[in-house]
DNA sequence: GTTTAAATTAAACAGTTGTTTAATTTTGCA
DNA sequence: TGCAAAATTAAACAACTGTTTAATTTAAAC
């Protein structure tokens, strides 16, 4: 039952369940009774171990969020020229945003209701630590003489994370005007094609002088 | 019973009701007895008109799409130079999402999840026919030798549309860190700053030869 | 082996859900 | 004015919701 964190074995095995069903039906749409035969537990089970469902998803933004620190803060320290870095960092924001699929689709449309008011201070945070280290980054370039003077650097993850949200929330859209008809397929055009184009987006954003 | 073509008076105001709540807190998140509350109507009302709540998203989502058609499509006969005809595209794509935030944000949320499979054709197609618009944009100014010849077309709408979107999904959050602390603020950031920003990011991505 | 705490269970709780009923009122038309 | 169709109503329906209870089983500590 030892786990770096204060949740059991049994706890992380109800929020990873609980993680895939709020990102596939949405978290009004999922309940404790769906999550617990998934789970194969007990219904009392959940108010037992997180008090209730909220709290249940507070916990499942906690322990995902907590893994998603200190990736983009290492491009700090990186010492390659700027355009490498913000390469670099659209890659990690993909790949990380890849892998955590769910999560990410649940706070995106938790964070949009305006029916639940979720401490989501963990996941500010860690947004406002991402756009410092960018801004940092750009500054750089700036300083350097590669990147443009006016930049929105506000505006820079909209576009993106947009770009690859919008994508991923189309799946079945893309999926059929791509011809993207296995997991397979759809996953390497993400890793691929796409993190291409938002690199080239970007790279040209930041270059071009209008 | 309903047809979903000809809607009264009463139907298209429970519509709108019921489009407001949805934006708010989802199709999951809102009852019945809630929209007939805010519509002043009797509860029986919303199966009498429409037949059930799914049905009634349904007819809201028809409702709403046969509006969206052609301010697109006009662009084709439009005679003004490829890149200005860009900026056009972008910018009546912010104000027709912008002005109709609520059915895109019910249409994003529903897309995406997996409980339900609504008759999507009607949007689907309006996609189709604004991608094929634009793609006839990009031709005429890769002809014109305005834009460079490696665009990924199909990839322009998720950068155009999801930096829209992602911004407007984490309103709370842009509104915090750009101080935007007014309705009126907010409006005027949207249709002016991020628009300027897609533009130049759709004009740079474009033009600029890598 | 006994004691004590934690884990697990089935059952019940009190609301809410979408939908249907059957009775009543309003409306439009001959 | 009379009458059929449409609109509206309150009530009931069964199923489902999140949560709590109290009893039981399991595990750990002594």
């Amino acid at each position: 039952m030892s786990n770096t964190t204060d949740l059991n074995d049994k706890q992380i095995q109800i929020l990873h369940v609980a993680e895939m069903l709020f990102a596939d039906k949405g978290f009004d749409g999922t309940s404790i009774r769906t999550i617990a035969k998934e789970a194969k537990i007990n219904i009392a089970m959940v108010s037992y171990y997180f008090g209730s469902k909220e709290r249940l998803l507070e916990s499942l933004i906690l322990y995902r969020t907590k893994d998603l620190k200190e990736s983009i803060g290492s491009l700090v320290t990186d010492d390659s020229p700027p355009l490498e870095k913000i390469n670099k960092l659209i890659t990690i924001y993909i790949h990380q945003i890849n892998a955590n699929k769910g999560i990410y689709r649940i706070l995106h449309f938790e964070i949009a209701t305006k029916k639940r008011d979720l401490n989501l201070k963990a996941f500010t945070e860690l947004r406002r630590g991402n756009l410092k280290t960018l801004a940092l980054i750009i500054e750089e370039g700036q300083k350097a003489g590669v990147f443009q003077k006016e930049i929105a650097v506000d505006l820079l993850t909209p576009t993106i994370l947009g770009t690859f949200f919008h994508f991923h929330m189309n799946k079945a859209y893309f999926v059929d005007l791509l011809k993207l008809h296995t997991d397979e397929l759809y996953e390497n055009y993400i890793l691929t094609n796409l993190t291409k184009h938002i690199q080239q987006t970007i790279k040209a954003l930041l270059i071009y002088e209008s």
